[in-house]
DNA sequence: CATCAGGGCCCTG
DNA sequence: CAGGGCCCTGAT
């Protein structure tokens, strides 16, 4: 392994998250599976970010409190930052991080729900979070598919080691996502080296569509979902489950419900979900379409960002409490 | 040792 | 539209 690479200039800028706002639930997810881009302590999250080509490495630490919240934003980098990047930058950073979220109808909205409610008293300020791009939420999404985590943590840690970049900053060695050429100009061969398997197609010809300019995040973002939708399903390897979280989580759509097809719930999603609103035993679940008339009736307009409550808090009952139907279902 | 499913998707018939 | 195949890994 050779020297990562020193980023020896930083700079700090305050953020302010719109109200109610909860730092370590937000910029902390039990349920993403770690990976050597990011660390979290209480109240501090370390995050690697490539921009404009220039990998940089952000710490952001939590200010104030929920009702008053303010975060401090740390940029490390190689070169000083010239004021039009970092411009550039900040604006990225606060679509990525949607700090400006405002859940007050939310919660007013569900405050009485029998499951929700007590949820959100719980977890109040709660936002979602994503911190990629496009295409390296896509690589995450390839590596995800019929695999089980531990096996997905380390083809994205080969990746990483193969066509990333080790970052040393504030005394942290994390890596930083590589570009699509890296990738589009290695070969096969050399991707099915690092046991992505059959994943390596579709790993190549992504980062294909994104070296060659025939998908570009910033111009889909201002399309609407369909054709957000349509352009994703037409990069080979994603299909409808992949899209079905990158709408939601890179594009920021927190109700999919229009376009959720009625096989969008996985099976091992299905179980979990069959238990935690019909209390049915994972092994006799409840059917797809039920499930999602449910989440319609029950949670329209805030479809995504409803059941992204609800299993964050299963998940960090799970990690910090024991949750032992859901032990089964989570295969490490 | 063999078999199988796993946080899907593509391709074929 | 249904179903087989796909890379690999760990569980059984």
């Amino acid at each position: 392994m050779g020297h990562p690479v020193s980023l020896n200039h930083t700079q700090t800028v305050e953020l302010v998250p719109t109200a109610p706002f909860r730092f370590d639930a937000t910029l902390h997810k039990p349920d993403h599976f770690p990976s050597s881009d990011s660390a979290w302590e209480p109240g501090v999250r370390w995050q690697t970010m490539r921009w404009r080509g220039a990998p940089l490495g952000l710490k952001f630490e939590e200010r104030g409190t929920v009702d008053q919240p303010r975060v401090a934003l740390s940029i490390w980098s190689q070169e000083e930052l010239q004021p039009p990047f970092a411009a550039s930058l900040l604006d990225e950073i606060v679509y990525r991080y949607r700090f400006d979220l405002d859940l007050s109808e939310f919660n007013r909205r569900f405050a009485d729900d029998p499951l929700l409610g007590p949820i959100i008293a719980r977890w109040r300020g709660l936002k979602p979070l994503n911190c990629n791009s496009l295409y390296e939420y896509l690589v995450i999404a390839i590596v995800l598919q019929n695999a089980t985590v531990r096996r997905s943590v380390s083809m994205l840690q080969a990746l990483f080691e193969r066509y990333g970049t080790r970052l040393a900053y504030d005394g942290r060695e994390l890596y930083c996502f590589w570009e699509p050429p890296a990738i589009d100009g290695a070969s096969e061969e050399e991707l099915r080296g690092l046991k992505v398997g059959y994943r390596a197609k579709s790993l190549k010809r992504v980062s294909a569509a994104f070296a060659q300019g025939e998908i570009n995040e910033f111009a889909l973002r201002a399309k609407s979902r369909v054709e957000q939708r349509e352009a994703l399903l037409g990069l080979y390897g994603i299909g409808p489950a992949s899209v079905g979280y990158i709408l939601g989580d890179v594009f920021h759509h927190l109700d999919e419900a229009d376009e959720y097809p009625l096989d969008h719930i996985s099976p091992w999603e299905q179980k979990i979900y069959s238990k935690l609103f019909f209390d049915r035993d994972p092994d006799d679940p409840v059917a797809v379409d039920v499930l999602l008339r449910t989440f319609d009736e029950r949670f329209g307009g805030y479809r995504g960002l409803a059941v992204h409550y609800v299993w964050e808090d299963l998940f960090w009952r799970w990690k910090h409490e024991g949750v032992a139907w859901l032990d089964r279902l989570i295969r490490l």
